[in-house]
DNA sequence: CTGGACTCGGAACGGCAGATCCGGTTCCGT
DNA sequence: ACGGAACCGGATCTGCCGTTCCGAGTCCAG
């Protein structure tokens, strides 16, 4: 009889119903970034109301549960291409699949891109360690010689989510952003000298 | 006795008002987007809603108004740089000028991601019309070999918007913005050959 | 099988935004 | 100066959204 509702197992149906709200939810949240209704995910979802609210107490919180996993995929990413064998093609590698990856996810996108500007929000160390994991790609890359030794963290932070902010809302299509990607690794990489 | 009411001059007092209703609307627009209220743009106009609605069918109307006569102060700049001096500063100086002057009007930098997108928009030709300066300004960039001849159109304005939208949506200081600006530049230039 | 706690779906509530309406006011040709 | 057309402000209508509430239904320990 647990006094606390904390750590008790859920119900095998409202455990069902949490997973095809979390589905729905990345889905909605995708198409329409925050602007997205309870009443449509509810609706995808083929849940009430009162479903979505008993596992999520407000609809920012399924915004960041949502957001949070997604993040956590590109994070696997990062690590798995930590211990890939060449350190340039890693660190470009990693830059054009988290393009790639959140073209068309609109919600996501829009967290990376206020990362680092809202401290309250809850996304906030998971986005940090997504910069951890970009910053040793980074300066593994500098290592090799793959990418120029005075370029910044912030820059190539910044680089990324211009690019994946232009690439969702422009609906770039892959022609588009590889020669869009081209001449920002060009600009990256150490110019050919004399 | 007019039988249509079109091209008829305004009232002195309409006209007043056109104006403070249209300075009103580019600060708000500039600062939350789209998602701005008719009744705050009202309010700092020091107006009654009915006075915005008499001179705009509809909130995306203002809208537009205020979007298109911002494109144009692009405009102007960009056809001043086509008869600048040097062809390559011509074009980057264009480009900077773009994003420092975008960055901060949320709903300017909107339009620039959508410009292409949506047909049926009003700000359409306007932005036709932004593309093609700029076409003009990078063939010159690149006949003085300031420009690589193999990097077209496209990726010109989709890193140009990619810039502004970062830009604004994580609020570049000074320094971040010509450090990111210095690399996607270098990727613009022709590489120095041994 | 069965009782009761837990969960479900959707109606209901309060609030906010776009757009409209209307009585009162302001402008301007005569 | 004056009269009516044009315009003004804000209350109002309509519809959507987040959130809460509640009667009905579902699960599972004993």
């Amino acid at each position: 009889m647990p006094e606390s509702t904390v750590g008790r197992p859920l119900r095998a149906d409202a455990q069902r119903n949490r997973l095809k709200v979390l589905a729905a939810a990345e889905r909605v949240l995708a198409k329409d970034g925050s602007a997205a209704s309870m009443r449509e995910i509810a609706r995808q979802a083929g849940v009430g109301l009162a479903t979505i609210y008993r596992q999520f107490p407000t609809k920012e919180a399924l915004y960041e549960a949502v957001v949070v996993e997604r993040v956590r995929r590109l994070l696997d990413h990062a690590h798995a291409a930590a211990h890939a064998t060449d350190p340039g093609d890693a660190f470009f590698t990693f830059f054009t699949f988290a393009v790639t990856e959140t073209t068309g996810e609109k919600a996501l996108v829009d967290s990376l891109a206020v990362a680092g500007l809202d401290p309250k929000a809850g996304t906030a160390p998971m986005h940090r360690d997504l910069e951890k994991a970009t910053g040793v790609l980074l300066r593994r890359a500098q290592a090799a010689g793959a990418v120029r030794a005075e370029v910044g963290m912030a820059e190539v932070l910044a680089l990324i989510t211009a690019m994946c902010l232009a690439a969702d809302r422009q609906h770039w299509d892959e022609q588009l952003r590889t020669r869009s990607l081209t001449v920002v690794f060009d600009g990256l990489r150490p110019q050919l000298r004399p």
